[in-house]
RNA sequence: GCGGAGUUAGUUUAGUCUGGUAUAACGUCAGCUUCCCAAGCUGAAGGCCACGGGUUCAAAUCCCGCACUCCGCACCA
């Protein structure tokens, strides 16, 4: 289904919504999620810690959100983060300094120059506004972090542009007390934030969002000696280095060059492993190598893993080799040790991350999971079980003969162990329906032959097909259909 | 940030040109119908029309501003 149809089921099935909406001065680019959405979003992070953190044996961590400014002057937020920008005082027009100089004068000023070097660059080329010709304004610099002020004399300090700051600059800590060995994965879910000029489309560009980062510190001499490859050699990820992606096995990508050693592939094997698991369609997959210019400034090769929406290839997650860029930044700027022994040699690690956007990949889940089944006249969110927010749906067939309180006998037994939604109202074809439309994989129909021989149906969400089975079966027939894989 | 379109109930929406405090469907709730796939019947709740200002006896409707949403441009780890 497309972006609308998402949308709508969003707001009417308390998925997510916009922050503040009640308030005209609301601001763009804040979202909430409701109930569903909490529920899918936290059993989507426990299949992330299954197949990502626990099967390859990372440390989790918490950080802060608001970090100071040392930071990110180690960090390069604080001179890279910017765009430097010029404002047209005739027509309003906002442009980047660098592009317009470089589409006129064609000279290349790097974006992190000074701001006279820009300044300089327009008036020696006399560069005025491409669409009106009006004179620009000095050059200034955009900085995408919030600043925030800390204490009664309001410290400079900055909510976090991503959450993997926090895990390198713990990383010393983490690595003496939690005997760390390279390759060490380190992981953190959370918030981030950044002052995008113009979010857009819900949850696909927000200035406050979610990200599950997993910081991979190994060693660069040893990036073929990877022992779990084995594991993941045979299976096959989509990668696009032209212009169509080409499927290929992970050993493949190795052996080929498409992708530089054991270690990336085997993160992008498993990454894909995962998605898989989420229900999102991976034929519509690909991990996308990035050119030069795409790059973050940190980064020396770059993947992103992105689906195809109705919307577009969307991005989910950035896979960067960022090499020492971060640690060395940081041991420079603080002037404590990063490095460590592996072995009997002393190396700074080089740092292998994947920082996933969650609310993205949420976004991704549901369209590709959204159905309209226009043979039974409903909607059917066809979720895996795992992920559903709601696992079972347990309804009485009507409400009086005792019907009623046997249903809610059942509902008490089994609702603090699955997510159960309790419902006696309505038809029960409409009740069906609704559950369709959240997902919930089963729903358990108390009807009158319960009463005589302790049996109840349930009913299947994708095909509609029910079975009569004993009261007594329901806990391990659903411990075992709401598992997790 | 620029240009365009839009904003009326939980959702989709009529009404805006031709000013007189608002329409419908679906959804929700209660009840009836001994009822297993959005059935039927009865009833109810829910909006002062994004927000702020102006014109007018009177504004959802006209004017100005502003915010948000969508589409393009630009931007985007």
């Amino acid at each position: 289904m497309d972006y609308e149809a998402v949308m709508k089921l969003a707001l009417e099935r308390g998925f997510y919504f916009p922050s503040c909406e009640v308030y005209a001065d609301a601001q763009a680019g804040f979202w909430e999620y409701g109930p569903s959405g909490v529920s899918l979003k936290n059993k989507f992070l426990e299949l992330w810690r299954r197949e990502l953190v626990r099967r390859d044996g990372m440390l989790e961590i918490d950080g802060a959100q608001i970090m100071s400014k040392s930071v990110f002057e180690a960090s390069g937020h604080l001179s890279n983060f910017a765009d430097p920008i010029i404002k047209c005082t005739k027509c309003n027009s906002t442009f980047r300094a660098d592009r317009v100089i470089a589409d006129v004068a064609q000279i290349e000023i790097p974006e992190s120059a000074d701001l006279d070097e820009f300044d300089n660059a327009i008036s020696q080329n006399n560069i005025k506004c491409p669409k009106c010709k009006g004179d620009f304004e000095k050059t200034k610099k955009f900085n995408m972090m919030f600043r925030v002020g800390i204490g009664p004399e309001g410290e400079e300090a900055y909510l976090r542009p991503e959450t993997c700051q926090s895990i390198f600059v713990d990383f010393p800590r983490l690595y003496k007390t939690m005997r760390g060995r390279l390759p060490l994965g380190i992981a953190q879910v959370g918030k981030s934030f950044r002052n995008e000029i113009s979010p857009r489309q819900s949850l696909l560009r927000l200035r406050e969002f979610y990200q599950a980062e997993i910081e991979i510190f190994c060693n660069p001499s040893r990036l073929d000696e990877v022992e779990k490859f084995a594991e993941i050699q045979d299976t096959i990820i989509r990668v696009q280095t032209d212009s169509e992606p080409v499927a290929m096995t992970c050993k493949e990508a190795v052996e080929s060059g498409t992708v530089p050693n054991k270690l990336v592939a085997y993160y992008l094997g498993i990454l894909t492993e995962f998605y898989e698991k989420t229900g999102i369609d991976i034929s519509k997959s690909r991990f996308r190598k990035l050119g030069d210019k795409e790059k973050a400034f940190y980064a020396k090769v770059a993947f992103d893993f992105e689906v195809e929406t109705t919307i577009g290839w969307l991005e989910l997650v950035a896979c960067n080799y960022r090499s020492d860029y971060d640690l060395s930044g940081h041991a420079r700027t603080s002037k404590e040790k990063f490095d460590v022994m592996d072995n009997d040699e002393k190396v700074l690690p080089h740092i292998f991350e994947i920082s996933m956007g969650i609310d993205r990949s949420l976004y991704a889940i549901l369209e590709h999971s959204l159905k309209d089944d226009k043979e039974h006249e409903r909607i059917v969110l066809s979720l895996k079980p795992y992920l559903s927010p709601i696992h079972v749906g347990i309804l009485s067939l009507v409400k009086k003969d005792g019907l009623k309180e046997k249903t809610d006998e059942i509902f008490l037994n089994i609702k603090r162990k699955f997510d159960a939604f309790l419902d006696h109202s309505g038809a029960i074809g409409r009740r069906y329906r609704r559950l369709d439309e959240v997902g919930a994989p089963f729903a358990i129909t108390v009807d009158h032959q319960t009463l005589e021989d302790n049996t109840v149906t349930i009913r299947e969400r994708d095909s509609m097909k029910q079975t009569r089975i004993n009261i007594s079966e329901i806990d391990s027939i659903l411990s075992e259909s709401v598992a997790f894989p």
